[in-house]
Order: C-alpha cells, then sequence, then structure tokens
DNA sequence: ATACATGCAAACACTTTGCAGCACA
DNA sequence: TGTGCTGCAAAGTGTTTGCATGTAT
C-alpha cells in the first residue's frame, strides 16, 4: 500500500471535535461567533482563529455546510438536507424555509454564456413570524 | 401647501450625480470600489465614505440595485431587469446569467413558517466561461 | 440661512495570516 | 518524532460613523 498516497494527515484535535459538536448542537445555523462562545465554555483558551480553521476544514470536508450571507457572518449549518434560507428585513436574523429544494437549478449544467453551474443558493427577503406580530 | 409633506429634502451633488453615472457606465456590475476610482477620475478628491453613502441612498431610493454577495464587495447594478448571478468558484467573479427569473419566488406570500417573503435572490455557483478554458 | 452632504480619519465587523511553540499520529 | 494544529497578535477587507466644514436650495 501507499506509493501514490495522498497521504492527507489529519488530526482530530479536541478543538476540532469540539467545533464540530458545537455546530451539531447549535442546529439553527450558527455564526462562527456562536461557535466561539459555545466551544468556550469547555475549552476557554480557544482561540477564534482556531474556530475560523476548523469551521473552514470541516466545511470543506464536507462534514458540515457553509451558508454564506451577504453582509453578514457566515453561518454553519449540518449538511442533512439542501435548504433555503431567509433574512428577515427587520431583525437581520437567518431562518430556514419549507420552500421545496429546486434539484432542477443546479442541474442546468452549462449557461448560454458557457458557463458551467453545479450549486445555487437562494436567499429569500421578507419579514419574520416575530417581526410580522410587532 | 405642505403641513403634512415629508419634507424630504435632497440635494443633487456632483458626488451624487457622478456616482450615478459611473455605475449607468459601468453596466458590469462594479463594486463601490470600482465606482470610486471612476468618479475619481473626474472628481479626485472624492471620498470613499461619500461613494459609500450615495451607492447606499440611490439604492434605498430605487435608482440602483444593491447586490450583496456572499463574502464579497457588495456589487451595484442598474434596475432594468431582475435577473440572477453566479460567482465563479475559480477566479470570483460575479457574472450575470441568463436563467430565466422566478417571479413565483417572491409571490409565495407567506410560508409555513409565517414568514412574508416579499423578494428572493439566487446565486449560483460554478465555473465561469474563462476560467473554464483553462 | 440652514440643514443636508462632504471629506477625513477613526472605528467597526468579520476573517485571514505569520509565527513560535505544542501535541497528535 | 515530525508536522499538522494551536494561540496570539497583527493585518486585511469592506463598510460605517463622528465631526467640523462646505454648499445646494
Amino acid at each position: 500500500m501507499s506509493t501514490t498516497e495522498a497521504k492527507t494527515t489529519t488530526r482530530n484535535t479536541i478543538q476540532r471535535t469540539l467545533v464540530l459538536e458545537a455546530v451539531q448542537s447549535l442546529y439553527n445555523h450558527p455564526t462562527s461567533d456562536q461557535v466561539y462562545e459555545v466551544v468556550r465554555e469547555k475549552h476557554p483558551n480557544i482561540s477564534r482563529a482556531t474556530v475560523y480553521r476548523n469551521l473552514g476544514f470541516l466545511a470543506d470536508r464536507g462534514d458540515i455546510l457553509r451558508v454564506e450571507v451577504p453582509n453578514g457572518a457566515d453561518r454553519f449549518d449540518l449538511t442533512n438536507s439542501l435548504h433555503y434560507h431567509m433574512k428577515c428585513k427587520h431583525c437581520g436574523q437567518i431562518f430556514d424555509v419549507s420552500i421545496p429544494y429546486k434539484d432542477e437549478l443546479s442541474k442546468i449544467g452549462q449557461t448560454d454564456e458557457g458557463f458551467l453551474i453545479d450549486s445555487h443558493q437562494i436567499m429569500f427577503e421578507g419579514i419574520c413570524s416575530c417581526c410580522c406580530e410587532k
């Protein structure tokens, strides 16, 4: 074995484990900062840089999903299912939305302009139920 | 007249005019920085703050469209038509995409969660034609 | 004349990076 | 035991804000 092995040695540090667990426990697309705060309860010395690095690592590896939010901090999510988000114009919070996922939009393949599409995100905007009530 | 007038006095400064003209001339969703550079050719003393303030003002007023880009500078566009964008994973640039606009997505109204949707943006991801060729 | 707009610089929010030391495999 | 990872601090990017001054109406 292993003349052609990529040899991507990856270490399971406490920090990395805690970051993953934090995202899993905070199912509500936490920001890096929220993850940082949760991890800090168990491991007070962790640095923000480590949280950022591990969130990026876990997202690249596919363990978690990075939701890039326009004009806001990135959110991290479980990779359970593809779904869309909405941003409340009033309070700025991000919510999952039950609108059915449009697989066909990622399967467009090549556009007229010659772009190869392989994924998409939809960000709905409006007013969330909390803000509606006020 | 004018006991109930909102009295939103708005001034047409050279700076504001130049910012609008710059967005109109740079039809390719310029960033604030690109607008700044163009305006500076005619009005070298303009400050970035003024460009930001005017882009925001013009967008709020509806003269131009703000396209919020995840993990990137906001882009500004003419308000001609609603369309989607794609972000090249390779070069990071933003392009218009010819995929038909889905009016029905903004007409969803209320979701199961009780959110009132009034607009949406779709960001496709993939590889642009320039990067494909390489 | 007045108050909206400007220019400047400092502050801000979020994220990345350089580097020396640490610890997992 | 070696190198991947960490913590720290500094830097980077994009944007906003406080304040004194300027200027369009």
